[in-house]
DNA sequence: CTGTATCCTTCAAGATACTG
DNA sequence: CAGTATCTTGAAGGATACAG
């Protein structure tokens, strides 16, 4: 048993569920794998996902220490995101989900090269 | 570029979302991971969801090949699943996402030995 | 640029009852 | 036992406008 700020959770798997729970927050940290981002390129980044939504998992994810956003005191004003020591290690499970993508579209798919 | 059914994905890890995109189908797999199941004892197992989201989810999960569902002509009637060899594969992806649960937990949880 | 605020639609999932 | 059939609701997310 796992305790979290108040949530209790059986085994870490459900865990982490609860804090990817959603394609769009895997997304986010799926892009700033490659580097820190500000707000506007991950807005742009995802074009099916409205600005609003953005912000609210952006804000999910900071308090759930995965990632961490910087505010530059400039005009116009800079915020960066960019992942936590933890959230890195996500990319791990990035990784196996990439690797499984690839056994199943080599056994289902029609795979194409980059046009 | 990958295409399946019509669906096209730019990466794997986009494909393995749409196919285990919400929490249940992961409780899914992580319980067949144990072995073939009836239908009673995966609506059991999740007292939380109802009987028609497990009917739907594992229709989604046959659909997609992760599992097989095997009838059995009995009196009363015997209906089992089982994960398929593409669905077994999962079981890297869900152990990586057990690691990263494990690694948070260690950081941010009050983990507590099985009461 | 980086958000908030509001309204609105839609869709997943719960409750419940019924069937082969 | 293993589902199917309705009905209903709640919350997520889109569109849009506005603010610091």
């Amino acid at each position: 048993m796992i305790t979290i700020d108040e949530k209790e959770f059986h085994c870490p798997v459900e865990l982490t569920l609860d804090i990817i729970n959603d394609k769009s927050k895997i997304f986010i940290v799926y892009i700033l794998l490659g580097g820190q981002k500000r707000f506007k390129d991950i807005c742009e980044a995802f074009p099916q996902i409205t600005q609003k939504t953005v912000t609210q998992k952006l804000k999910e994810l900071e308090a759930d220490h995965i990632i961490e956003r910087t505010v530059f005191a400039e005009v116009p004003p800079r915020v960066e995101y960019a992942l936590s020591p933890i959230g890195k290690e996500l990319e791990k499970v990035l990784s196996t989900m990439h690797s499984f993508g690839e056994s199943y579209a080599a056994k289902y798919g029609c795979k194409r090269d980059a046009k």
